[in-house]
DNA sequence: TTATTAATTGATAATAATTATCATTTAATA
DNA sequence: TATTAAATGATAATTATTATCAATTAATAA
């Protein structure tokens, strides 16, 4: 739960002048659960807010990532999406919703930077590491099923 | 080295009618390494095919994905990008350059599948797992470097 | 507290990427 | 070879995103 305080201390923080629009877009994108794009975030605020723009809403989110303050997520549909978890994780994406979840576990984290520290990529400064599962949703299974 | 013959068996297996722009754009972008556009597939066949369209080219590639024959592999620009390599495998993608590099393990594979597969996610299909390395290419260095 | 200044915003135009439309052409059969 | 359904090409339309720029606003300095 980010509150005003708070997000305004991440915009200071962050080198950002302290805006209005930057305050409501931040503590909306927070709360928003799966992954939204930009024009999901406008439409989520503009009722509160008509005077806002949405192309204010785009460039707001771009500053945001180049300031780490939220990262961009990318879908098989290729669509820009926005996720204010920074925290490693990996996400499941549904093709048949487009819902993205996200899934948390320290232990394959480890494994997986293991997995590259052992591999000695030279020339590469690795940001992230993402695993994405692609699937469906479908009637109760009994079991994950792969491929 | 997918010659005419195989391609064209594949778009026959796969139920579609042979034509020869299909031939064409599935050649080329089998042999094409660095997870193209459309329009640079586009791009790399007018000059020996001046009547082919646009509008061919992005529809035969999803055409193609739809029937499994390429997959699309998204990044973190939001574009849609697409990939020859069918066998499971994990993209590492340059930030400052926009490449996408392939790299294979088994032995990662079979870690995330057990890890998900012992996590029993109910109700997903999963199509496959993607393992994306976002990072940036730099002047030579020691190791790789996390965050 | 107000003035100054540079950054931000909103409105909108422009661009880029992708999809839709539809008349024409073509591949797969019968 | 004729038939027919599917695919193609040309282009319009749409969608997503970015650029432009005058007006506004936040941070600071007096």
């Amino acid at each position: 739960m980010k509150n005003i305080a708070y997000i305004r201390d991440l915009l200071t923080s962050a080198g950002l002048k302290v805006t209005h629009q930057r305050l409501v877009i931040l503590g909306m994108v927070s709360k928003m659960v799966n992954h939204p794009t930009a024009e999901q975030i406008y439409n989520s605020l503009k009722s509160d807010h008509p005077s806002l723009s949405l192309a204010t809403v785009y460039k707001t989110l771009e500053t945001f990532v180049s300031k780490d303050l939220l990262k961009r997520v990318s879908t098989p549909e290729g669509h820009k999406r926005y996720d204010p978890r920074l925290s490693n994780h990996g996400h499941i994406y549904c093709a048949k919703t487009g819902d993205i979840y996200d899934f948390y576990d320290e232990e394959l984290d480890a494994l997986i930077i293991d997995f590259f520290r052992k591999k000695k990529l030279n020339n590469l400064v690795i940001k992230n590491i993402t695993v994405q599962v692609n699937g469906e949703k479908v009637d109760p299974v009994k079991d994950v099923t792969i491929k």
